[in-house]
DNA sequence: GGTGAAATCTACCTAGG
DNA sequence: CCTAGGTAGATTTCACC
């Protein structure tokens, strides 16, 4: 595995702002020829560093006015009350993400919903209602005042 | 403002996983020429449904082994006291995304670190001792059992 | 929906440490 | 021998028809 050096680094964090950066203009902010920044930038891909390109949407544009993280608490932690979850995760596509957390809540979700009428129904007649579910406790994103900044650079 | 189609609304899903699909790519999986679907996409970059195409970058092979949650409750609910938070977390990189959330806790952060001691020390060095900053709950995340899945379409 | 000019990527080649 | 810079063919985009 070839090592990541200071100029990757960079390279990494510009393609997160901006992903249609061209290999001549990273060479411009990399003070590197157009064909040596292309040829890191794959390299960078064929290691699985970038793992993909993504497009970003604005969820209100689309009619997603309600964002929401949601832990859940599952009724036992027997496997198969967590797959029995995941399942139910997975049929669910209000829920774009979920993690595995250290501490008294098993799963923190990020949800999208058209309203809040839908997030009530999304809580209270798809998660409760489901036998795995023990408790949800759901809290509304008021505003993001700080976005998908870059990874940090160690 | 032009309205959405479905036609739309399976190639914004199409680009959120792979933002690399040529127009002609594109219009095969969506039964459209490849001229129109680059022009569905050149609508849908214009008019801000897509706001960028990012790279998205494996943590782990940054060095980063360690992601947390953080919800962090203010000393005050001044406006003095959130726009100094708010430059601590603009100033410390470690911090990549930060919402206002209902309920008890001010802030809910997404936080990446090299390792266990560092994400102690952003804690203990730099979120607690901070005047604005009255009580941090953290919660480290084990494992990502859903990620980034394209937004519903509603 | 199609076409062509301009731009971009990428594989290959050459030079230098 | 390995890394950096340059070049040409193929692919893609985008303004126009």
């Amino acid at each position: 595995m070839p090592q990541i050096d200071q100029t990757d680094r960079r390279l990494l964090k510009l393609l997160q702002r901006n992903a249609q950066l061209t290999s001549q203009e990273l060479g411009e902010a990399l003070n590197l020829s157009a064909s040596q920044a292309g040829r890191r930038r794959q390299r960078l891909e064929e290691t699985g560093m970038i793992t993909r390109y993504a497009a970003q949407i604005d969820p209100r544009k689309l009619g997603l006015d309600v964002q929401a993280f949601m832990q859940v608490e599952l009724a036992s932690q027997a496997p198969q009350a967590a797959q029995a979850f995941q399942q139910l995760v997975e049929s669910c596509a209000d829920i774009t993400s979920v993690w595995t957390l250290t501490g008294e809540s098993d799963f923190l979700m990020r949800v999208y919903c058209a309203n809040l009428a839908a997030l009530n129904d999304l809580i209270h007649r798809v998660l409760l209602p489901h036998p795995a579910v023990a408790r949800v406790h759901s809290q509304i994103v008021l505003d993001q005042t700080k976005r998908d900044a870059p990874l940090p650079l160690p």
